[in-house]
DNA sequence: TCGTGCAGAGAGGTCAGACCTCACGGAAAC
DNA sequence: GTTTCCGTGAGGTCTGACCTCTCTGCACGA
């Protein structure tokens, strides 16, 4: 990797940035949590502008490949994957997604990912799986304590699936999901009813049944879209009767 | 009454461009193909530096939202939606994504997808597919060509399933395995029998029978992945047997 | 008439260096 | 011992000049 300047004329120079970390990457050199050099260092070592190289930079944090914190410096990633994840809101005003899409989507991702897990779920995410779901009976009065273990609880079977990328896809459609109804939540009935169907999950899972845990899990989300959506109604209702709460400027209501 | 100045404590430049351009994009002073206005231009615009807003921009083109052409302009991405493809290669190499969790959730979707289009596809889609399936015949002694044309197939597929958040996964996906494809395809025998195979598809999609087009083709992507590793190592086996190919004086060898 | 080639304009790409803002930690003040 | 303040380092933004790529249209020659 000295000087490749053959390719200079194929590749601009934010692609070589980018080659350059993922190389680093690839053999080791970055491990996810690690910081790279400040800007103005790395800039000088790659012989390019500081300019060129924050171009590259912005273009692994759009990805969500490197993490960059004001004042304190850049990183490589090192939470669960995410792929193009705020991506799919852009594309969504883009290409007109419908949010029965994206249950449709978290549906059939999940429901494999329950069905993957009760077949390769090793101990240790069981354990973690049985923690969320007391924690989930312990906070059913508290709506946002709850929506917390509720997503651990599918971000752990994910992960218990053994499959990385499929992980990932759902966060991707999960996390926009997630956004909406943290706002809603409060307007929650049922949490312990949820909780109930959340055990029901594990135990099919802890007792390896995949097909079980499988149709459990496209069940519980469906019940979980209505239940969004009649939420999501009992916000809006709510916010019109009580316009008083503050004349914030709902910058985007889809 | 606050302005968007209020809020630049908190957000950076960098998503007040995105912000903005998003704003353009939902109510439909940006669509699909369309150019946004000269850097220099657009930058007065928004009363920021040229700089900034090629962050900005930088962003969204990583994110797959927007296509910069050097020499001739800015534009909105038009072509099939695809959720931070670029990312996966990159995230694969910071996770160790393995091949066959590659090809698992390519069948998970592509099954799916399948059954999906099998309920909705609509009649040109189905004439698409149709055609498709016929220049595979066609082209059967073009690998390159044929791959083209495969491609298409599945793709097609993804759309007649309504439910383009699913295609751009699959697609965000598929591209990955299909650069590596096109490098081994060179190797592939019984090309015949794949086309045979994709007209069952077909079939299947055609006669609106999901069950039976969901197992054809997680029959078809299995054959596809081991045929795939097998190409891999014939063509690992090739390169290694014949180094010559580096070797620039052909002195007569054969 | 038709094709070729080249120059200019427009638009993105890169550079250099100065200055601003933020986070953090240690020293000074209380 | 706790709190406050400020220096330092690192990212964020700005300016404006210059480079490179595309495209287009006109002039020239076959």
């Amino acid at each position: 990797m000295r000087n490749q300047t053959a390719r200079s004329r194929e590749e601009r120079l934010t692609m070589q940035v980018v080659n350059h970390i993922r190389a680093m990457i690839e053999d080791g050199r970055l491990k996810p949590g690690d910081k790279i050099p400040p800007e103005r260092e790395f800039a000088r070592m790659l012989k390019i502008s500081r300019a060129s190289l924050r171009t590259g930079i912005g273009y692994l944090a759009a990805m969500g490949v490197m993490k960059v914190r004001h004042g304190v410096g850049t990183f490589v990633a090192d939470g669960p994957p995410e792929i193009g994840k705020a991506s799919l809101g852009l594309m969504g005003a883009l290409h007109g997604f419908q949010p029965w899409q994206m249950f449709e989507a978290r549906l059939l991702l999940e429901s494999s990912l329950a069905a993957l897990a009760a077949e390769r779920g090793k101990e240790e995410h069981l354990t973690v799986l049985a923690e969320e779901v007391a924690e989930m009976y312990a906070t059913v009065d508290d709506p946002q304590e709850y929506l917390i273990h509720d997503v651990r609880f599918h971000r752990t079977i994910a992960q218990a699936s053994g499959n990385p990328i499929l992980a990932a896809l759902m966060e991707t459609v999960t996390s926009t999901l997630y956004e909406e109804r943290r706002k809603t939540v409060e307007y929650a009935r049922n949490l312990k009813e949820s909780a109930e169907t959340h055990r029901e999950i594990y135990r099919a899972i802890r007792s390896k049944n995949g097909a079980e845990a499988r149709k459990l899990m496209a069940e519980h989300l469906r019940v979980a879209q209505s239940e969004q959506e009649r939420e999501t109604q009992a916000g809006a209702l709510e916010r019109e009767l009580t316009p008083r709460l503050k004349a914030r400027r709902t910058k985007s209501q889809s």
